[in-house]
Order: C-alpha cells, then sequence, then structure tokens
DNA sequence: AAATCATATGAACATTTGTTCATATGAATA
DNA sequence: TATTCATATGAACAAATGTTCATATGATTT
C-alpha cells in the first residue's frame, strides 16, 4: 500500500488505511446533516436547557414557574427558551399576559431516555 | 392562590401556579444526573466529535486515519478523541505504534439515529 | 390612559471551548 | 542505542456561550 498524502492542506498525517477511509468516506452523511445534528445536541448540552426540558416533560409551565422552580432569573430562563423554541423542542401558548411552554414532540423524551440509559450502563 | 415568592435569591419573579411548581419539583431528578446528562450531549454537541463518531460507527480507524479523512491536524482529533474517550463514546486497542478508535457501546448509534429522527421530521 | 405584570431582548462580561503550535511519550526498527 | 513514526498533551489564542442588567414589548386591569 503506498504511503500517498493526497495533498491535503491540514492533515498533517500519513494515509495509514487508505481503504478504510476510502470506504468510510463514501457512508459519511452530507457535512450539512452532521452539522444540524450537533447543533441539535448542543442544545440538550447544557443544564439549564436540560433541566427546563425535563421539568416540561413533567408538566407545561410558565416562564415565572420555571424560574422559581430552578432559582434562576426570569431572564435567564427566558433566553434559553429562546434557543429550545428554535431548535423546535419546545413550543408555547399564550394566554393573556401568560405565557406557557411545554414539550414540542416526542422526541425529546426519547432522547432524553437514551442519555440517561447510557449514564446507568457506564 | 397566594403569591409567596419563597425568599428565593435568584428569581425574580412571583410564583403564578405554586401547585405545578410543587409537583414538579418532586419529579425532577437529582441535580446530579441532570448536570451528568448535559455534560453527555455537550459531547455530541460539535461537528469534529459528530464526524467522528459517525466514521467510527462504519469502522474502527486509527487517529491519522480519521484526521485524513476529516482533512483536520492528529493533534485536533487526538484532543477529540481524549474527550470521547472521557465520556465513554470511545474505546481504544494499542497495535505498535498505531492506535485504533471504536466505538464503545451501541448507545452511542441509537442516540446519534434519534437525533436524525427528530431532524427529518421538522 | 396610566399603571402593572409577564415575558422578551440587546449589550456587556466572564467563562468555556476548539484549534493550533510546539513538544513529549512510547513503541518499533535500523 | 539512536532514529523514526504514531499518538498524546500543555499552553496560548480566538471564538462561542450563558448569565446579568437594563430596558422594551404587549396584554390586562384600574
Amino acid at each position: 500500500m503506498e504511503d500517498i498524502n493526497y495533498g491535503m492542506d491540514r492533515c498533517d498525517c500519513t494515509v495509514i488505511h487508505e481503504e478504510t477511509v476510502k470506504h468510510v468516506r463514501t457512508k459519511m452523511p452530507a457535512d450539512e446533516n452532521l452539522y444540524d445534528l450537533a447543533e441539535l445536541f448542543k442544545v440538550f448540552g447544557d443544564t439549564t436547557r436540560i433541566k427546563i426540558l425535563c421539568a416540561l416533560a413533567e408538566s407545561e409551565m410558565c416562564v415565572c414557574d420555571i424560574a422559581v422552580l430552578l432559582n434562576m432569573t426570569q431572564s435567564s430562563i427566558s433566553h434559553q427558551l429562546r434557543v429550545l423554541k428554535q431548535a423546535r423542542l419546545v413550543r408555547y401558548r399564550r394566554e393573556g399576559k401568560v405565557v406557557y411552554y411545554s414539550l414540542d414532540d416526542d422526541h425529546v423524551k426519547q432522547i432524553f431516555n437514551l442519555g440517561l440509559i447510557h449514564l446507568n450502563e457506564m
């Protein structure tokens, strides 16, 4: 097997297993999909947001309730709810001055549970 | 229902739905678990690491192979593999000078797939 | 219409994070 | 034993992120 570097700019390595790399390359999803996937998990990757999701998994709640529950400022909860909203993980409905948030779909709980399973089995 | 603030330091809100908050509070997992869960998802929340996991889902690979595949430096791949190792998402075996990495368990693929399902259904 | 209340948001700040560069480690080989 | 090569790692730096503070918005109530 030849030691070809393929003229890559960034990589300072020699290709060791050319066939493996070639094969895996054909199996990789589009960069855009992997980017989106990382962005999705990034949303789960914060304690405050995890707590919010966990709370909403139990019951619909307004912003103030969540702030009290987590003992955090209304502002920071509101900022985080915006992130969750953009990721389509939560939805909301307005009732007068109060805005109620809830989980958007069932995937949230599923992803959540898989994470817990992984942690429990380590 | 009374407007009690419960003497929270940080929250600038009035409790609106006291019963809801009380109930949800009893259902919340321990802070430590939620912290660990967030830490786990944080690991998935980076494009480079997602790509590495995706590649390893297809085949065991050495560090150089991954660097070539992703067109990144060996150093940055190695740093990220350390993160994945600490999260128990990948394992490795040494064969002479070469270190081969692979997925540690099947949860990785499952979490991965759930993420993709969520993205596809939005 | 003015005041009140729940929520949203922009800017600033501190912290965290990912990559790079230089170098260390540790195993095979000459 | 000296060299080579694959990998690991520490420090530095830039970029991203979460919270806070001040204030805006928008709906209700007086």
